[in-house]
RNA sequence: GUCCCGUUCGUUCAGUGGUUAGGACUCAGGAUUUUCAUUCCUGCAACAGGGGUUCGACUCCCCUACGGGAUACCA
């Protein structure tokens, strides 16, 4: 059997990373088994439609590598791929399900059901709907169906219990009793989710839903559908959430949550999908660092974690820092060109700096911070750092410095170490002694990237004249 | 309220009856380095509680507590 899985997110603008990792584990699990992968738009909700939406969505699928066999703009015979473009479809199904009384019609205005709803809650009694619509006949239901605003329900068994399997939760039974007559078609015909997942699934062939968890409890309904057409269910996985630091559930209000805001901050897709991969799974080694292709060759649903997961940044930081070193150095050099925030920097010698500063970078963004170091002149040395320019060691070395600068033809990184050397020997000066004076001298700064760098950026002239500027002062 | 799911270091993930309970992130200390960063080493730190079952429970069962989810003409 082939193994198809899909993706089947509503377009509302971003992609939740909680989405992505989804997303993720049905693409690893299907590229794992050989299997199928398809996209879906879930786009019955017309209140909810935003513009751009999908074209965004299928932008940053393709940006995280997660590419489907069929779903919008791929059709395979099983599409359209939009919930909207399949209502017929739906129409259809569910006229079956009316012809043999597995749904009705209900006429009940929303008003009156939020009324019922709300004196089941004081009575402590789990809010459903009552079934006044049940028992309408046919003939009278079909009749006033033409004239009355309407929805059609499910006609769930008042008794009994359903029991099922999930992948990562095992066994789960729920009481049917607890189970609403759930409404399948909405008053401007559009379908609910339980309806069209149901559907479509079907139809697209589906063998395995993994979805987040906060759709368990609807598994009931959904396995009545199936039964009531006489289909046989996919198997199941529900993931577990992903949370916040406090551990409610990952909400914009305490951080970003969109994949979107991610790469715009300067994390990497590969990383993002190595973050969130390992989020509620684990192929049981040791390693962390897994690529796309590791993880489809170790993949497996079986390992899935069951309880949520809070979304760690510092890990993910760390952890794309581990990207951002691996990369080499074309590929470094060109994304981090995209980061640059002005053009107060030495064009020419560019990727000498950003080279300089790969080591220390957690995210792209934080590249103009860790330039700044290139720019303009030597800043304003500090009381410390001002100890050290003034003790006589740094003026022999100063001195020393340059009288061997001036004889050079030019100052690379190489260029640099070779004239520091030569300074340690004349001077008898070495170690921190050496390097911090002119580390002053030449940034200002006691800190900052390999010195090397820094003097092949600035050049022989502008080396010299820093140092000579400092000697003067001093 | 009702139903469902969950609970191992601060975080994440291992560990399925007998382990010094392991790795990673974070944090602390150390080494390397001209500084910072990197890298490497070391350390801190956990089985929610109570009952069973068993010769023996982190591992199996029950209860409680806590957390989360669902209870929509949203998905």
């Amino acid at each position: 059997m082939t193994i198809v899985t899909r993706f089947a997110p509503s377009p509302t603008g971003f992609i939740h990373v909680g989405s992505q990792r989804t997303a993720l584990y049905n693409y690893l699990f299907a590229r794992s088994r050989g299997g199928k992968f398809i996209l879906r738009i879930e786009d019955t909700d017309r209140n909810r439609h935003v513009e751009g939406a999908v074209e965004n969505l299928l932008e940053t699928l393709r940006t995280l590598d997660l590419e489907f066999d069929a779903g919008p703009g791929k059709e395979d015979g099983n599409g359209p791929y939009f919930q909207s473009e399949r209502r017929e479809i739906y129409q259809k199904e569910v006229d079956k399900l009316l012809e043999a009384g597995y749904a009705y019609r209900c006429f009940c205005s929303p008003e009156r059901l939020e009324s019922v709803r709300k004196t089941q809650r004081e009575k402590g009694l789990p809010t459903s709907y009552d079934g006044k619509c049940r028992e309408i006949p046919p003939a009278e239901s079909r009749q006033r169906a033409s004239a009355e605003a309407h929805v059609i329900r499910l006609k769930i068994p008042d008794s009994g219990v359903c029991r099922f399997h999930d992948i990562v939760r095992g066994d789960v039974k729920i009481d049917w009793s607890q189970v609403d007559d759930q409404i399948l078609v909405k008053s401007d015909g559009y379908p609910t989710y339980h309806l069209a997942n149901v559907v479509d699934d079907h139809h697209m062939k589906i063998t395995h839903i993994i979805r987040g968890e906060e759709w368990l409890p609807s598994v009931p309904k959904h396995l009545f559908l199936y039964r009531a057409f006489g289909w046989d269910a996919p198997e199941m996985a529900h993931l577990p959430l992903l949370l916040n630091t406090d551990r409610s559930k990952l909400s914009k209000r305490q951080g970003d949550v969109a994949v979107e805001d991610y790469l715009s901050k300067g994390y990497l897709p590969e990383a993002l999908n190595n973050f969130l991969a390992l989020l509620g799974w684990n192929p049981g080694r040791k390693n962390e660092i897994y690529s796309m292709e590791e993880l489809i060759r170790e993949f497996d649903i079986n390992r899935i974690t069951r309880s949520g997961a809070v979304f760690d940044v510092k890990k993910l930081n760390w952890m794309n820092g581990q990207y951002i070193r691996k990369m080499d150095r074309s590929c470094y050099l060109e994304e981090a060109k995209k980061w640059l925030d002005d053009v107060n920097i030495n064009r020419e010698k560019l990727d000498t700096a950003l080279l300089a500063v790969k080591t220390s970078l957690s995210t792209f963004r934080d590249i103009p911070e860790k330039l700044e170091v290139f720019r303009g002149g030597p800043a304003k040395p500090g009381p410390e750092a001002k100890a050290i320019l003034e003790a006589d060691s740094s003026k022999e070395v100063f001195q020393a410095y340059l009288g061997e600068a001036e004889a050079l033809t030019g100052l690379d990184a190489e260029g640099f170490k070779a004239l520091m050397k030569s300074v340690q020997a004349s001077t008898g000066v070495k170690g921190k002694h050496l390097w911090m004076p002119v580390r002053i001298a030449l940034t200002g700064e006691m800190h900052g990237p390999e010195l090397g760098y820094i003097a092949e950026y600035l050049g022989k002239e502008e080396n010299i004249r820093r140092v000579r500027k400092q000697l003067e002062q001093s």
